[in-house]
RNA sequence: GGGCAGUUGGCGCAGCGGUAGCGCGUCCGCUUCACACGCGGAAGGUCACAGGUUCAAAUCCUGUACUGCCCACCA
């Protein structure tokens, strides 16, 4: 005998491993079939599986599974990705943690090769855990952005960029992150709101008289300024502009210029230019030729300022600067002022604009066609809202700063040569006294070689000593050539034909930029075509009342702890059941229970369906053509459900899947179907009932099993021998296919009425308390006998799910004594309870009932009325106005009736 | 400052032109021979607000108010 309660582990792990064993999921370049395909956002190599990825794999995992079962040979690509700066971090912890160690005390040889045995004892964890999941991953070959076949695409693209002069190398002000020492482009920076201060500062005049008073939130920079800019409109200051100051502190004279970027209102009107350090003042700098000086360098110490300063924090500097001022006099006033301070993605320290020659790429020949695509509808969204947002971002994109100034990553295949490139190039000795390529400028002649591997000669010079750049390349320059690179681009391979483009690309909204416009870009440049056609932007998973989940908060649910809990079809459903394109997902364990349930309930339906097989041997044929009601109705809501959840998976509303099947099973097929069935059992019908229940259930087992693909499958196998499949995996079944020949209106109203009815006698035994084991008598009557033709038709069904010994139907039936009263479109019921009748209770039942029939009336009546009504409106709802009239009427007599006879 | 989304019973959400549905929770009754991770029943909502379009609006349009998110060089 099973158990009464599904239990997931053990038959979880057991179909894991039997499904990997098999190569379920791998796809071969079948040219008779149709490819579908998904690549996976590669998980960073830092950690472990969280919410985020339970949701976004299973969502690709129901497509692709889905897909494969609908005969297209789908397949769906592992790999992981070397994660840049969030790696070189993790590991920079972790050393500093184990062995109180920097980076700097390995040397960048060192640390690269120790950044590579972690990924080798955690690259392949992440896959373990994901086997666990049940996702359908082709694991026999896992990409990586850093292995041999990535590094080709990325050294390909870097060098047609290169030859295009698509990638240069320019002097500009950068987003620096002190913490992470390195560039990082202009999406990797984060915009928080922070209470700080505004300080209003005194520049007295060169000539001693009173100057100007300026605004800044930055004063520890005054030591950088390159002049004192108003609005050119601005009254106040009109005398001034062109008249010198002295900067407090440092004692330089700067003088004050008109420029339009000054907003009159803000602060007094007046600010300070600093060209290294902001990003305005910059461009503004550069419209009136100010000298760039720098003061903070690249540790955020403080450099060519007065002499005090030297080689303080920018924090402390700024405390100290203020101090100063205000000794002096020369703060005016400080104000508490909320702004905007760039953080760093990775580790949210502040941002340093600074000044630095950078490796770019120039966007706007690339962004033109992503531009088109999206405009076009070439490339769609899921939702489709994040259409314009994309365009948009696309069209006021920056060139991309893609030089980052950490070792993990792919290191620029640029090469110079140290006889030719003397001046421009940087040397460090490190912790072990090896001397270091620090830094390249081109300003001072450093010359490029772009190669892949060391050349053996300098093309200028023919000198052999030559070194890499310092420099690696954005972590995101790689992924966005994933969608090529896993096969194997830039070689055509038979994969790069068969499998590319992809067909959908499921991700977070949160990556749009970084990520899905990159590998648009590329992927169009490359190409000429889109990397997918559909993106499908999932949700975050968030706690129950809507908090992101994170450590600090303790909000965070573990996956891998429910899945160990519930299982993991329960953790995958709970999603799914959730899962509405582009909406974030509250989440508890409480959502989990249900869809916990749920698996229980298919379970128990199933284990109670095998029970009733006992002594039937053999596969059951589905029976040609059925004629009794209940079997003609669920055959119409099974292809109803059937169609509905393929509509779900065609429109990315997995929701809408989740939710139909669900109810499928649990509403008409357990609760209705199969409660009737139970009578059936007892009949010469049995084996016929039988059939339809093995494959009822067997196909709803198969429209499940993207969803929930462990449970299914472990009832399946037990189902097989009844159902007559050679099939091994229900993954290699056919999805169910709505048919339409199942629709059946006329058992669908036929079911309406004894649906009705039923419950109208369950809600009086209920009202009251009939014990369960006493069967009771029930009179059905109406004025018409053709609106009692379906009650007398399926008395039985009636009678059995009421607990109906006797039931009475026929036109205008007497009214018996101490009997409760109720109505069904046209039909009166009577129980009579002799003995059992509450009067009160009744009575307000009644009148209740009377006030509702009551409001129902004059609203169907004031519409009748109108003519524009029966003028306009279809027939059809006329027709049902009438009726809903009608019964309204009908209850409202026979409730007047009943109250009259209580009296 | 700009843009996007949301506002539906106690909570979390579907619905998106014909006067409201689900899950959880609550209350009542059931160990009825698949399932108490269950069965049957009940209570509970003028669908944020104000206009408009329409025979008909939770559903379409306009505005308002909150809430959340994204983008942005007011120091």
């Amino acid at each position: 005998m099973l158990p009464k309660a599904y239990e997931p582990q053990e038959v979880e792990k057991k179909l894991a491993e039997k499904w990997q064993n098999a190569h379920l999921f791998a796809a071969k370049t079948d040219k008779n079939k149709k490819p579908f395909v998904i690549v996976i956002p590669p998980p960073n190599i830092t950690g472990v599986l969280h919410m985020g990825h339970a949701l976004n794999n299973t969502l690709q995992d129901v497509l692709i599974r889905s897909h494969r079962m609908f005969g297209e040979e789908a397949l769906w690509v592992p790999g992981t990705d070397h994660g840049g700066i969030a790696t070189q971090n993790v590991i920079e912890k972790k050393l500093a943690k184990e062995q109180h160690k920097s980076r700097h005390d390995l040397g960048r040889e060192e640390f690269v090769k120790t950044v590579w045995n972690w990924y080798d004892e955690c690259g392949n964890a992440i896959f373990t855990q994901f086997r666990k999941m049940g996702w359908a991953l082709d694991l026999s070959d896992i990409r990586f952005t850093m292995d041999e076949k990535r590094a080709q695409a990325v050294f390909e693209c870097f060098k047609q960029w290169w030859e295009k002069k698509y990638i240069y190398r320019g002097k500009r002000l950068i987003n620096w992150c002190v913490r992470c020492s390195t560039a990082l482009s202009d999406i990797e920076v984060e915009h928080e709101q922070h209470a700080g201060k505004l300080w209003h500062l005194r520049y007295k005049g060169e000539d001693g008289s009173e100057g100007i008073i300026i605004a800044t939130t930055r004063p520890e920079t005054i030591y950088a300024d390159a002049a004192i800019a108003v609005n050119p409109k601005d009254e106040r200051f009109k005398n001034l502009v062109g008249k010198k100051v002295i900067i407090p502190l440092a004692n330089r004279a700067i003088p004050i210029i008109a420029d339009e970027a000054v907003e009159m209102e803000f602060g007094t009107g007046a600010l300070k230019i600093t060209p290294a350090h902001d990003a305005t003042d910059y461009e503004v700098g550069k419209r009136h030729n100010l000298p760039i000086m720098t003061v903070i360098n690249d540790k955020g110490k403080m450099i060519n300022c007065p002499e005090k300063y030297l080689g303080m924090d920018r924090e402390v500097c700024r405390k100290e600067t203020v101090k100063d001022l205000e000794e002096a006099g020369l703060l005016i006033k400080e104000e508490k002022y909320n702004n905007a301070v760039s953080t760093c993605y990775r580790c949210h320290s502040a941002i340093e604009p600074f000044m630095s020659e950078q490796w770019f790429v120039k966007m706007d020949k690339l962004a033109a066609p992503a531009i088109k695509a999206a405009e076009t509808g070439e490339l769609q969204f899921h939702p489709a809202s994040w259409k314009t947002p994309f365009v948009n971002w696309l069209k006021n994109l920056q060139d991309w700063c893609i030089s980052r100034q950490i070792w993990w990553g792919h290191r620029i295949p640029v090469w110079y040569c140290r006889e030719c490139s003397k001046n421009g190039l940087t040397f460090a000795k490190d912790q072990q006294g090896k001397e270091q390529l620090t830094k390249v400028s081109f300003e001072d002649g450093a010359k490029p070689i772009v190669s892949f591997n060391k050349p053996a000669q300098c093309p200028h010079c023919h000198g052999h000593d030559l070194v890499q750049d310092p420099d690696v390349l954005d972590t995101w320059f790689s992924s966005s050539l994933w969608p090529m690179s896993v096969f194997g681009w830039p070689e055509n391979t038979p994969d790069m034909q068969y499998f590319y483009p992809s067909s959908t690309l499921v991700t977070g909204y949160e990556i749009l930029y970084l990520w899905v416009a990159r590998m648009v870009m590329t992927g169009l440049d490359f190409t000429g075509k889109l990397p997918f056609k559909d993106v499908y932007l999932n949700g975050i998973v968030r706690d129950k009342s809507g908090q992101k989940m994170s450590k600090s908060k303790g909000n965070v649910i573990d996956p891998l702890d429910m899945t160990a809990k519930y299982g993991t079809d329960a953790v995958r459903f709970s999603l799914l059941m959730q899962a509405v394109p582009g909406k974030d997902i509250p989440y508890s364990e409480d959502s989990i229970t249900g869809a916990r349930n749920f698996c229980n309930k298919l379970y128990n339906a199933s284990r109670f369906i095998l029970m009733n097989m006992q002594g039937i041997n053999g596969p059951l044929s589905m029976p040609e053509k059925v004629t009794e009601l209940a079997d003609v109705w669920i055959l119409d809501r099974f292809a109803t459900a059937i169609k509905t959840a393929r509509e779900g998976i065609k429109n990315y509303n997995l929701a809408l899947t989740a939710n139909t099947l669900y109810h499928f099973l649990w509403d008409d097929f357990c609760d209705w179907y199969i409660e009737l069935a139970k009578q059936r059992f007892q009949t010469a019908e049995k084996e016929k009932v039988m059939a339809l229940c093995v494959h009822i259930l067997y196909e709803t087992l198969k429209a499940l099993h993207p969803l929930i693909p462990f449970v299914t499958e472990e009832i399946a196998t037990s189902l097989k021998p009844f159902v007559g499949t050679t099939e091994e995996f229900l993954l290699n079944e056919k999805y169910p296919e709505c048919n339409a020949s199942w629709f059946n209106a006329d058992a669908q109203a036929k079911m309406t009425v004894i649906q009705g009815v039923t419950k109208e006698i369950r809600t009086i035994r209920a009202q009251f308390n009939v014990p369960p084991t006493l069967k009771i008598t029930t009179v059905v009557s109406a004025k018409n006998e053709a609106d009692l033709d379906t009650v007398k038709s399926y008395e039985d069904y009636i009678k059995l799910m009421t607990k109906t010994d006797t039931l009475t139907v026929g036109i205008n039936q007497a009214k018996p004594r101490q009997t409760a009263t109720a109505t069904f479109d046209k039909l009166t019921i009577y129980v009579p309870l002799t003995g059992l009748i509450d009067f009160d209770k009744e009575r307000k039942r009644l009148e209740k009932e009377i006030t509702l029939a009551n409001a129902n009336i004059v609203s169907r009546e004031a519409r009748l009325k109108q003519e524009n009504f029966l003028k306009h409106a279809p027939q059809e709802q006329i027709d049902k106005t009438r009726g809903e009239l009608a019964a309204a009427q009908l209850a409202l007599a026979q409730a007047q009736s009943s109250l009259e006879d209580l009296k």
